[in-house]
DNA sequence: GTCAAATGCATAAGATTATTATGTATCTTT
DNA sequence: AAAGATACATAATAATCTTATGCATTTGAC
């Protein structure tokens, strides 16, 4: 089963909105990261498709992006690799290698702290003397 | 009166976190935006001393990021300025132009949306089929 | 059965936006 | 007197994305 985040805000057209691609900077890293965290492993096509699902259509991940990014990580050591063939078709699997999960863990929890912080800052009201 | 933002995560060092940079990227101009919508005015060292201050010197803005994400605010005509001079030194003021405050509503639940979006996609533990 | 769309990988050119370094100058504090 | 804070600015470099392109296979619609 596959739980959707609820898709709240609609931009100018009535229509929903897709982000600006520059929120996505920065933080493509981590979104990869978590789903292999949750899922043992996945394959490019798959998380751009999965992402896709969970964010109701409101994330992108383009190809030219991801897959530097994907190969970024493996040559840093957090993800390893194992090719698949379906068919005559080959697909490449990633999986987080130890060294990956510990850094998952500090990523995401960098991420959610950040994203507080983010959010008072945003709501911030006061006016300073 | 200034409220901070509560500190609570700490690094690996048990210092407080600074956060990675690449995490500012595409959320300076917003945040630029929301004091300035805040504060009616403010010049360039202000809002990187106050963005220090009010995230406890988790965010750190530096010049060289702010001063030309301040001129392209102003040449897309969302700040106006206003020069000001204290003793001989010189202080430039921005303030919101109409489109600036339309443009910074915008921005803001932009951000405020994706942020719950990326919240939810990290907390994400359901595997699919 | 054929043609478009989807699946699946990859890389390169260009754009954006940050870091780091540098420059200039004034004011304040020790 | 010197160091650090205040205050602006720009240039070289780096990182990371978009857009475009390329190749190949498989599926679905007509």
């Amino acid at each position: 089963m596959i739980t959707y985040h609820a898709a709240t805000t609609k931009n100018n057209n009535n229509i929903y909105m897709i982000y600006s691609s520059e929120l996505i900077k920065g933080t493509l890293k981590t979104i990869v990261l978590k789903l292999l965290a949750d899922n043992k492993k996945m394959y490019g096509y798959e998380i751009t498709q999965r992402v896709k699902e969970l964010t109701l259509d409101k994330i992108h991940i383009t190809e030219g992006a991801l897959y530097p990014s994907l190969h970024a990580l493996e040559a840093d050591g957090l993800v390893t690799t194992e090719t698949e063939f379906i068919g005559k078709r080959v697909r490449k699997y990633y999986s987080l290698s130890p060294t990956g999960k510990t850094k998952t863990k500090e990523k995401v929890s960098e991420l959610a702290d950040f994203m507080e912080t983010m959010k008072f800052l945003l709501d911030i009201k006061t006016k300073t003397t």
